[in-house]
DNA sequence: TTGACTTACTTTACATATAAAATTATCCAT
DNA sequence: ATGGATAATTTTATATGTAAAGTAAGTCAA
């Protein structure tokens, strides 16, 4: 009788977490995103695809970027597009399997990333700038322990 | 010379916590949305609309929708006009001022949201399963905490 | 070789989000 | 009352994201 299999309190102690994880990435979601937009011109989504082609100079597939990004392949194709169009990456069919593309920075993509992190790291210590150095750690130790304990689970891809 | 304003250490702490903050919003985000697509045919973005909807039974305008939601007012139109063609939500010019527009949930929608909402604790309870609560409880109390100190500095708005 | 399968990527259709312009209604000083 | 400012909402243009269908190229068994 009366057995929903967790309890209330439970229950209530998940909802919770997840509410201050929603509201903790949506305000810096926002004013990072907003920030880095006016300053550098860059939205989050191609600072992140930049970040990651900065990591392999020597090029990355559009498959390999997609999954070093988390994002649908059809994501990256159109982000690509767009970063080309930009003039800050160049993309060039693999000379081994003519389906593959390789991905790089431009010259230009290479000095706008620069800036772009420097001007992340600024725009970060902005938001965070009243958030005592400890809690940042403890907090940080705390989320990638949970982190690990939801994937020990069965429950994510 | 080289003082670059805050040391690296600090920089790195900062990073590393947004990154956790980022991969934990985006696991269970992915997760989340996905079920409850499969399983109750919502979308979060619809879940949490209604959710709004159910907590003001009389009926809430666009424009309060939109801020209780933290989202532009350009999107809440379409997301109410999307929930009124699934015959969730119902939408009336309100009677003092012909601006504005009064929304709520039809019966169907009330009772949708009830199964939404086990659905979506169930979910949860499945994604955090083996996070121990103690760990959830400490996790909250200090991105609450965090959530405080940012907003009491002058970089959000 | 050929045919079936797989792989890499793009395209399409749609949902969700913003910012900015447009629309319509209200309010207020004159 | 009129006209100008303000307010509530929608519309438009664009970016970002997914899933599913489409295209083209590689692989491999028979």
């Amino acid at each position: 009788m009366g057995e929903t299999g967790k309890s209330d309190a439970r229950q209530r102690n998940q909802t919770r977490f997840w509410l201050s994880v929603l509201r903790l990435h949506s305000d810096i979601f926002a004013e990072l995103n907003k920030r880095m937009q006016d300053e550098v011109g860059l939205s989050l989504a191609k600072f992140d695809a930049m970040a990651q082609l900065a990591r392999t100079p020597e090029g990355i597939s559009m498959g390999q970027l997609s999954s070093a990004l988390k994002v649908s392949n059809g994501n990256v194709s159109g982000l690509v597009t767009r970063l080309i169009k930009d003039g800050l990456v160049i993309k060039a069919m693999s000379t081994e399997d003519r389906r593959s593309f390789s991905a790089r920075l431009t010259e230009i993509g290479e000095q706008k990333f620069l800036m772009a992190r420097d001007a992340h790291n600024s725009i970060l210590a902005d938001i965070l700038q009243q958030v005592p150095d400890e809690e940042l750690t403890a907090a940080n130790t705390a989320l990638r322990e949970i982190l690990e304990e939801m994937h020990a689970g069965d429950a994510l891809g």
